[in-house]
DNA sequence: GCTCGAAATGTTAGCGCTACTGGTAACGCT
DNA sequence: AGCGTTACCAGTAGCGCTAACATTTCGAGC
């Protein structure tokens, strides 16, 4: 018996739910007039554009973007790729980035590094899978197979954060080492001649690293004969603890300190906050810095000095510069630096 | 002239990049069979799993995951609504998630409402149309409209945080109210008589209305007679300033007060700086607690008497309830209460 | 009424992948 | 030899949508 007595085949188990055909046939119109409806309403006239929205509602119609993402080759969608979810900078830049794309209809996915560049080379990998519009990506050195999977991938990328003169496509950053630099430069002209720098240098965060760099030139230009002083934590975490930590290795390895210029805002908190529990005058025994301008800063007693960073604007301008080469408006690579500033207070 | 002097006509655009037919004609296999090799290579033997990932590499292949999705109606993709990216809770709570979804190959689609049910049911919309595999939601009240797109899905949802007793699908929180009512409890039992409420109580934020309502009701029962006496900025920001502005208000409108109890660490740890900076004793002269037990709170100075809530763990255990409906072990809805703990301190 | 061009709508053919069905080679067993 | 079983692979038919082209409708102008 070839012949099949059970009638039809099954089809393949569908999706069970509204699609556009159904719209159509209830709006009698083409499924292509429906998709115009949604997407391009001027194209069609008003009275069908009232029936197929009548349609779409009552039959509660969502419109499968996987699908639409197939047949058009744009998904609508930003890929993000940061180091870690749970740090304020980068979130404060999500933010920025999602309030400029969600007008736009564009969506962000996000993925976490941890700081691991190999990590990030399968987040890369795993995203150009969803065929993102636009990338947006924290940090410029990448592995060499994630370079050139960006560079292959003909979709407009933002690196943001580091300055480099060489960016894969745009760059929204500022410079770490100009801006330790600068910092330096202040206390300097303020009197203090032993600073010592305290970070978490964890292997893979460029950023940590150059701003350590930049400590250590500045010092020998400005303060001949003074060694640069660094201590590290080694961990990488970043949080008040490590601050603390940070404040006893310093105060042990280099009783000579008189300003001690922390990598970050978080730890300095950490730090300002122990010396008073201590009973170490800030800045009379000790002056301490931050990086960064956390809210907490203006807040500490006393206040702390610290450089202050564009974090949000870095997702706005970042947000800015994919809408617009998406939109095709903008074809060459940008660089914006959007700089930082010194700002003076009392604890140094 | 109907016929076309011109030759075949153009082809619709193609997206140009290598697809499942370039590698497996290189391999030498069908197309099946190299999508076999990707996703389950043990059906496949070792020779032609070797052949096939040679021709992956040679060829640069990334997958299209849009035709897959549409193809398999599965999208590996989790949504993820949230009041705000950069409020840290909400931030530790993604890290978690994201943490248990990434080694089983999901991803995560990021989303804020800004505490705007409407925006949250745009939202909700907007991700349907990708066909996530599950959904995890920050709160337990939404449009009707939302809930009902949310119950129709047919996708496993976790809403978490908020507590309450009629869940869409799961639900993973703990009781704010009775959060609340913990630490009112506790500062009675500490001899405290004259509790004032600060909160900055935003129009959609039903979270801080429960800890309000929860504040009103606890006192009432424990200090009968005593006005429940609340204070609120009403600009629903959460932020250090708003600390010492609720803190003004409440020295101003209620000079009482002998507690003052924050809805959040971070107006704590502000009203706490500037009690110090203005020379007022604490918890001498006035007593402060705060919610959330974020880091600082330990390192302030009195350290701060709050309640710990168990961020992270919200996100991992919504996302082992999601990997286990999406992989059909569990059926059953299940509410999972985290529960919380109050941290006694020396601020209170 | 007729022509003509613009506006509105319809038709066709995929986008790149996977579910499903079925086929073939290799091997063991009676 | 004949049969069934297992392991592997191929062919086919869409998933739900939109690009590209084709066709119809309609109003303006003569």
């Amino acid at each position: 018996m070839t012949a099949d007595p059970l009638g039809p085949p099954l089809t393949r188990r569908a999706t069970l739910s509204v699609t556009l055909n159904d719209v159509a046939s209830l709006a009698n119109v083409s499924p292509q007039t429906v998709s115009r409806a949604i997407r391009n309403p001027e194209l069609v006239s008003e009275r069908t554009v009232t029936r197929v929205q009548w349609a779409i509602s009552t039959t509660g119609y969502v419109p499968n973007l996987a699908a639409s993402n197939l047949a058009s080759n744009r998904s609508k969608t930003i890929a993000a790729i940061i180091p870690t979810i749970s740090a304020s900078v980068f979130a404060d830049a999500l933010h920025g980035l999602d309030a400029v794309l969600t007008p736009h209809g564009y969506q962000l996915f996000i993925g976490a590094t941890d700081y691991s560049i190999d990590r990030e080379e399968e987040l890369i990998r795993a995203f150009m899978g969803r065929r993102p519009d636009g990338l947006f990506i924290v940090g410029t050195k990448h592995t060499p197979a994630a370079t050139l999977l960006l560079r292959k991938s003909r979709i407009p990328i933002v690196e943001a954060w580091n300055w480099t003169d060489e960016p894969i496509d745009n760059l929204v950053g500022f410079s770490n080492s100009d801006a330790i630099e600068a910092i330096v430069e202040y206390v300097v002209s303020k009197g203090y001649k032993h600073p010592t720098f305290a970070a978490s240098l964890q292997p893979g965060d460029s950023r940590a690293l150059d701003r350590q760099e930049s400590f250590a030139r500045t010092v020998a230009r400005l303060l001949p004969g003074e060694p640069p002083r660094v201590v590290d934590s080694g961990t990488g975490v970043i949080d008040m603890d490590a601050g603390v930590r940070l404040l006893d290795i310093a105060l042990k390895r280099h009783p000579e300190t008189d300003v001690l210029m922390f990598a970050s805002d978080i730890f300095a908190a950490g730090a300002l906050l122990e010396c008073r529990r201590r009973g170490i005058s800030v800045p009379g025994d000790l002056a301490i810095t931050g990086f960064g301008d956390f809210e907490i800063s203006r807040h500490l007693l006393p206040t702390l000095t610290t450089v202050a960073v564009p974090n949000v604007e870095i997702g706005t301008r970042a947000g800015e510069l994919l809408i617009a080469r998406m939109s095709g408006i903008g074809e060459e690579s940008e660089m914006v630096d959007l700089g930082f500033s010194v700002v003076a207070r009392e604890s140094a």
